[in-house]
DNA sequence: TATGAATGAGCCTTCATTCAT
DNA sequence: TATGAATGAAGGCTCATTCAT
């Protein structure tokens, strides 16, 4: 891609993550993701190379976002629980504000459309959890069993809160967090 | 006069759950399916009016034997934890076993194909499930807490471990299930 | 076709001007022809060879039809004008009694489903009339010119009668057929 | 940006009307009128939203031009008769030189592919001719007869002389012509 | 660079026709 | 004989992609 304008870059970006949230990657057209970004269509070729490519760029650009969301220094003298606490909330708050980003990563990723680029550019998140994981380990905070258990589950657990509040069955306050992160952190202390 | 060919109708289902774990559901072709299934292209419009109602006749059907899965007697005399985790080795089994149906039903779910019908069709699951857990909520053996967080983070639970297990994370043992369980367990627990 | 059952096969014909008449031949199915005549879509091969068969039997049907409509006898005793007259009244009954025929007729020919066969069939009619003409212009009661332009007119003459009377532009009355009747006559009388 | 291409919209027209001519409307599919206008099926689509709006547009560019063609000035001094012959002329010379245009039409008229807008469409014609037919009326030159019977003789009559010159029963000359106008002339005269 | 026009490939769907009972 | 099932061929239409301006 030669990205002479930025904007208009980003432009098509959000509209993909927009139309993708909105009515799903099936069958999402180059027309569609053009309109609603604003420009023709043909002008996304001069972006990108062709729609796998757009759509791969747009999953990197998703990722990247939210590993900047997450990454955010945590203060590592504050106590383990809280740290995690900080964590949950962090990812809690990422898939409830850039639901369209999220939308489209979790339909892009297993479609036939995804790069093995892209699958491997999706494993090098959750360094910074997995340091704090190995911490609580070694303090015999939270259970010395494999981290992927461990992982698996907070992963899950932020999911599925997630899918709770959009789907309207909880609402989203600090007392519904607090009884939400309770469940994950009974689960994966020792 | 040839009789409909009952068999013919479950090689469809069936190949079209298979395309859809494998190639995915995006773009998957009436082509692809037949010949899949080992029958002409135009044949499938001898059992289904079009493509919808093709994948939503797959979807009712997938649900279905999800439901008759899960759905078989509990010994109600049993301690909860014990019919807790037979609920949730069950759900794994189903997973696990049927991974090419449950595969296509996520990848159904939320898409633009889904019937309205078949979305209420979805709704009248996991009444065993709340069953044991109210019964547990009142022996106050789990958290007293709204219903959906704990049946969440059930399903969440059984979720994370089988892509765990398929993704070859961890293995399929008696003691991997025992430490998956025991997370789920212990989140749920008063 | 092997005419075991006449009854089904009238059916068939019927049911083919029927809905000929009614939708047009453009994209008439052999499945709606069955369905209308009552009998399974793939009996119709049991009477007629393929499509192009049996629209050219109903063809042929139709026009033999008519032309026993027209063909009974005239008084050849009786004045020429009368005789005409005789003619273009049996015409215009037919063609708006049996307008469904005629509909079909009219649709089919120039198709490309016309055999060459079915377009002589065509050809041997109205030799009832070409007599009468004859005698008219030795009588000089005719215009004495070529009978093309003669027959020509008086076709045309009952085929827009027709048209109005089924438009409803004017209604078939023996006053309106008179004044229909006299323009022909006017027109063609020497 | 190319823009587009007036004239091979105009080949688009121009090829549907010979091919309807030619083949018959009946089975014409949008590759043969690709093929014949020399533009890729596809490209069709660019000019029209689906196979009923292009023959619709094609069919009012017909109803257009025919309009045009007779609808020159024709000089109100001249004698009735004289008027008369001269719009019969014209319709003749339209029918015999736009003879695809008109064979379209013809075809079109009463398919199930015309929608009501194009029906209206038609109604809007002959105002000229009917303008003549008042005068000679009220002149006692021409019967005074509901205008309806003249006009539909008067079609009725170019009608039948075409498909004479068409299928070679008369050659095309001033002595013929004026043969089938006296023809029609009778008709109509008081 | 930006974009509308142009198009080939391919998909869903229909339908005449054959198969098998 | 009668018919529903099965299917290949073909048509209308879409869409990612290229062309030309």
């Amino acid at each position: 891609m030669k990205p002479k304008d930025e904007k208009k870059l980003d432009a098509v970006v959000a509209a993909t993550c927009r139309m993708a949230a909105e009515r799903g990657l099936l069958g999402l057209t180059l027309g569609e993701i053009a309109k609603a970004a604003g420009i023709g269509t043909s002008t996304l070729y001069v972006y990108f190379a062709d729609k796998v490519a757009l759509f791969n760029e747009v999953y990197r650009r998703a990722k990247r976002e939210a590993m900047d969301f997450y990454g955010g220094e945590i203060d590592p003298s504050a106590p383990i629980k809280s740290r995690v606490r900080n964590v949950w909330n962090r990812m809690l708050d990422h898939r409830l504000r850039q639901h369209d980003a999220v939308s489209f990563m979790e339909q892009f990723t297993g479609s036939a459309y995804m790069t093995e680029e892209s699958r491997d550019f999706t494993a090098k998140i959750g360094e910074g959890l997995l340091q704090i994981v190995a911490e609580g380990q070694q303090q015999e905070i939270l259970k010395t069993i494999p981290v992927a258990y461990l992982a698996s589950f907070f992963i899950g657990s932020v999911r599925e809160t997630t899918r709770m509040i959009r789907a309207g069955t909880i609402t989203d306050s600090e007392e519904s967090r607090a009884v939400a992160f309770q469940l994950c952190w009974d689960a994966i202390r020792s």
